[in-house]
DNA sequence: TGCAAATATACTAATATTTGCATATGAATA
DNA sequence: TATTCATATGCAAATATTAGTATATTTGCA
């Protein structure tokens, strides 16, 4: 569950404005599909389809209550990757100053096309 | 640059097991096309539509040497996202005792289907 | 100048993802 | 028990992604 593939799986997953809104949701607290519903803007289906996904990839559970769902995060590496991608990073990296095999060539590069 | 859409962008580029791959290679040190041949076990073609995408998404860059393309790490948040992918979570998160809108459920709940 | 090396591009076929829509299910309530 | 509420499922259409194959571009060198 911790090699490369699992891993990609679930950066696949994310990977989707509708779902990082979910999660960010769920970041807060438990949460029922109806909530989701007054602030996503598409359709109940959809929201299902998407709760479905993030089920399957195991980054959230459910329970229930009546007849509601309760949604929660499951995986601990989803508060991980959102803090990462809430940071602000205003610098690129630093580029190298040149071509480590030739030791030749120049930063920024010559672009031809 | 900062928006929900960029990050989702950056995320869906890398949700890839080659480009993390060529990521993982880059964090390491600059590296060219044939570099990526030595361990890369697709053609060289698709390296380059790979890294194409990588670079299309704003993640790397490359400056030309001679007739080698060296491509680089540009964009900080690949370092801090490869971290978190590396990162060996053993335990769910803590599941909530009950639903915060009835008071109602438990955790594990019933799941009917 | 002509050839080979390094790399990119174009196009295509296969496959996966996403959404919308219609409908189904299960629990609560009248 | 019939109805309604909350939510899920199934399927089809539209779209996106991926990989493969063939070919093009650029550069260095003989």
């Amino acid at each position: 569950m911790n090699n490369i593939t699992a891993k990609v799986e679930i950066i696949k997953t994310i990977a989707h404005p509708a779902r990082i809104s979910i999660l960010d949701e769920l970041i807060k607290g438990v949460k029922c599909v109806s909530d989701f519903q007054s602030f996503l803007e598409i359709s109940q289906p959809n929201i299902s389809q998407h709760l479905s996904a993030l089920r399957h990839a195991g980054l959230i559970d459910f329970f229930v209550d009546g007849r509601l769902r309760c949604y929660f995060l499951k995986n601990p590496i989803i508060p991980d990757l959102l803090d990462v991608l809430k940071k602000d990073y205003t610098k690129d990296l630093p580029g190298p100053e040149c071509c480590p095999v030739t030791k030749r060539g120049t930063y920024p590069g010559v672009r031809r096309r």
